[in-house]
DNA sequence: AATTAAGGTATCGATTCGATACATTTAATT
DNA sequence: AATTAAATGTATCGAATCGATACCTTAATT
């Protein structure tokens, strides 16, 4: 194994080792801190994506793709969070089987204070920008290598979309139709596909 | 918000983000290959440490402490690990309050078959040698100043370690005060403490 | 010898999670 | 236009995670 690893110059191991303790910190500090309010962590990384994402991506089915689970979990996590008052259910007004998710204010000072986690923050903070942009341009070069190679749904922001036109008077969405302000395509969107 | 980030160059938020959803693919692919030996993503990963650990490292607590639980947990996570037959439990020669936990041949096999998962796996292999290499030290650089800034365990491998010594023979602990293989010095410890 | 600390197990309750079934609404097909 | 198929969302069940607590055994300390 090792043999191979080094013939091959693959790592391959290393960067799952590494990705694997990062991701138990990150997780094992979310539930730390998210008790003190009664959240698990799916339940905040939920509520994080609601804030991420766009007008056409705050349904349960787009939470529930995001977050690779299923709709039946990802309906319990989102009841739990409407009972505490950190979003609430917006019935769409075309189509009656959809419910947009809105975070309430409750919900966004929640998030403020708990992402990203303490933990993590003073981990950056003793680093460099030099250092910090590496860091974050190999995390998603490393994301977009796994997700495209594995074909999944992007969930990027429509600034970097094949359905986004840039028009005279703003942008246009030419799958779902509808104009586009300079907020929505600074928002992830689950029908998001990278310019070719 | 982005005003901050803008001013003060601070990519923390966008690092934390990218890092979720890796780590969120992760997770949902090591449930989902771990199914089907009917294994939950938890118990595959402290199987995966007991096989990058050393002989002083890979008792219960030791577990625990990794991957940041407590020890009634890990109790029962090893507990199904062995009654699958992917470890065995070997109790210490000299202090009885300890129990060694030993990967068996079947666990090996399964961590080869699943780890790095194939998602992973697909994803690496789209990147060129030179990218992977930028990322596994990216990630590196991140781990290190998160544990470091929090002063938290590091979990080294005795080459780097303050207490690995180099003696004309091979290598001594003066922790544990025993001598070290090369294997050894390649594992992790849960003693490791980084040099100055 | 008595006390304290550490390693480990057992049990409980709340929650996650997948699987399944079900109801409602929309889209597609005939 | 009527029927069928597909999509969204909810409810329920069982297995598993996880923290908390209590408890036992052994080692270290006083």
């Amino acid at each position: 194994m090792f043999l191979v690893d080094t013939i091959c110059n693959m790592k391959s191991h290393s960067i799952y080792d590494t990705l694997e303790r990062l991701s138990n910190l990150l997780r094992t500090d979310a539930r730390g801190k998210g008790s003190e309010y009664g959240l698990q962590p799916i339940q905040l990384e939920a509520l994080h994506y609601l804030s991420l994402c766009n007008r056409f991506s705050d349904t349960p089915m787009a939470v529930t793709e995001y977050l690779g689970q299923t709709k039946g979990t990802v309906s319990q996590t989102l009841k739990v969070l409407e009972k505490k008052g950190y979003l609430r259910k917006q019935p769409d007004d075309n189509d009656k089987r959809l419910t947009h998710l809105k975070i309430t204010d409750d919900g966004l000072a929640l998030l403020k204070a708990l992402i990203p986690t303490p933990l993590f923050t003073n981990g950056c903070k003793s680093l460099t920008n030099k250092a910090q942009t590496e860091i974050d341009n190999a995390l998603k070069q490393l994301l977009v290598a796994i997700m495209k190679s594995n074909k999944m749904k992007s969930f990027g922001a429509c600034h970097s979309c094949y359905h986004n036109e840039k028009r005279t008077d703003g942008y246009f969405c030419t799958l779902v139709k509808k104009p586009l302000s300079i907020e929505d395509i600074r928002l992830i969107c689950r029908e998001h596909k990278e310019i070719a």
